[in-house]
DNA sequence: GTCCAAAGCGTGATCGCTCACGCAAATGGA
DNA sequence: TCCATTTGCGTGAGCGATCACGCTTTGGAC
């Protein structure tokens, strides 16, 4: 309306109303030791004069200020990501914690933390850049980072034991009769070829001897196509295999589409296992048996750093690791 | 460390580094009239005292404050909704705006619209709560709500033209040959049932001339099993059917796995529609038709009315209209 | 009629930062 | 050598609320 538009504060209220700051904050936070007339006229002229109080200055004020805490992945549409998402959320508004999210795409993840560092309490989420770097652009700021055990001072982390969980998986399948595995493993597009972690703990849990075979699938966006290419190129190259394990549960699904083309029978001639734990697995024929992250106490774990992380006294930097529990369902 | 932690301020760097408050500010923003020298010393010390701005206090001084857009749903398990907040998420940040996320479960939407309002600068979401009462709850703050359109003043909103998607729809599909339509109807687990605007629509396109059969699923939290029971109970009942339009893709999901187990197939012996849009939806096999709303302007026109929203100069409500578009795969 | 408590409202004093200045010393080209 | 910049740093004045008091009125209880 005016020329220049001035926000409308407290004090204007107040004047307008003929009453003080403290009463129009009364009347706002519908405390006590206010009459009703006066509460309901201050009301009228605040909504009026279109107030809305600084949620700066409220919390400056204040002494219980809100905590929020940012979560960032790769891509919330993937379904990992947005499963593990909701039930951070959960955990978080149990605490009364705001959750902000955000997705590195485009923006250096250094650069995002920085910009993040200083408008939130604590930053969580799956990053891939360098330790040092990372510290730095934190500037003393929280910093929970996913997947990956953090080595450096500064850094808090929470790491999935993937050798205990694939040794734990292989044995169950020996048990059940498998004998020649594979591993369908992931790479992200257009990157050079870097071994996983899951990799190294499949490698380690099937020996030698009963040699399993890997295929690498280069992950698209949609990676469940790459696992259907995947699953069909290892067919061709090892067919005697019985028993897959698939990087993710997105080229699971993948997997588990080719072979309906291919017309092989899971489990009956090959049992089938992803990684991850999606509730989308329980809903395909045959449903997919899983390692899962999801559901596991992964999610606990990140919350208690995070805690510890918020409350720091200065105290030391927290490193847990989950382990993958396997989810049973009909693809192996 | 001491009895009652104070926090550290700017005032405790500033005399600890022997410099002003001005000098920890330059030091710590990357500012310039600053020498290498004492912007080192001020690093040093504020990491030896675990100094953090005060993000309130910065943002209460600053003249360009951050943004902060509140986005609400059910649930972020539903892949709809994590698709959507994908979206939103892109457009938001594309702005500058920081974007947290909520779902009221257990506690009630006007108590979830109350606190937020406190806490950012508007709020998005999908609401059924009775609009007068969102509109006290929200205390002036800009509130924009989904999937419905808002009659009272004081609420923004952004809804589905479905009446003119699903006539659109309806032709194309007769257009192949459709002419006995069923609709797979939704209603959410353990309320009263209540048609839904996508059923009337439904019902104004496919005219009684050529009778459209209706099968409500009680759809609980995993939908894509009340689609599967609801397909089946429909080709028991209404055998002759040759297009099946489904609440959402979710449900379709169902009813696809249904056809599978039944022999029917799809889309020879029978069309399937979902609604949604899923990225999903690509990879079931047929691949889903959908009646997309993710992937139109829906997201456009939500952004547009935040961007409406707030700059709100005491602004009239608006109110749009975003039509669903087919997206035709292979189910159909 | 006295006394005390509760109701109703107002007055500094912060909260922890940034901004717009102001001022001295170092720099450097003529 | 002199003057105009530039560099480096400090000072007061907000930003817009809340909090801890403190001051009058009421209204009973005795």
């Amino acid at each position: 309306m005016g020329a220049m538009q001035r926000r409308v504060t407290i004090e204007d209220i107040a004047k307008e109303a003929g009453v003080s700051r403290q009463t129009v904050t009364r009347a706002m936070n519908g405390m006590p030791r206010i009459s009703e007339a006066t509460r309901a006229r201050v009301l009228e002229v605040s909504e009026r004069l279109g107030y809305r109080p600084s949620r700066f200055a409220a919390n400056l004020a204040r002494s219980a200020k809100t905590t929020t805490v940012a979560f960032v992945v790769d891509s919330f549409r993937n379904p990992y990501y947005s499963e593990l998402t909701a039930d951070l959320l959960d955990a978080a508004s149990a605490r009364g914690w705001q959750m902000t999210i955000s997705s590195h795409e485009g923006e250096s993840e250094t650069a995002l933390i920085g910009r993040l560092a200083g408008e939130v309490d604590a930053v969580v989420g799956y990053f891939s850049a360098d330790e040092a770097a990372m510290v730095t652009a934190a500037r003393g700021a929280p910093l929970v980072t996913l997947g990956r055990t953090a080595t450096a001072a500064g850094l808090h982390s929470v790491d999935l034991d993937f050798d205990t969980a694939f040794a734990g998986l292989v044995t169950a399948l020996r048990a059940k009769g498998s004998q020649r595995f594979a591993l369908l493993e992931s790479q992200p597009l257009g990157t050079a070829y870097e071994p996983s972690s899951r990799r190294t703990a499949y490698e380690g849990a099937v020996d030698a001897a009963s040699t399993g075979a890997v295929i690498v699938c280069e992950a698209p966006a949609q990676s469940v196509d790459a696992g259907e290419l995947g699953f069909e190129r290892l067919m061709e190259r090892f067919p005697e295999t019985d028993t897959v394990i698939a990087f993710s549960d997105l080229i699971a699904m993948g997997a588990l589409r080719a072979a309906h083309r291919l017309g092989v029978d899971v489990p009956g001639r090959v049992r089938l296992v992803g990684v991850d734990g999606l509730s989308l697995g329980a809903v395909t024929s045959p449903a997919l048996t899983s390692l899962a992250i999801l559901g596991t106490d992964f999610t606990g774990q990140i919350v208690a750093v995070i805690e510890r992380a918020l409350a720091e006294d200065q105290g030391p930097y927290e490193h847990r690791l989950a382990v993958p529990s396997v989810l049973w369902r009909e693809s192996a």
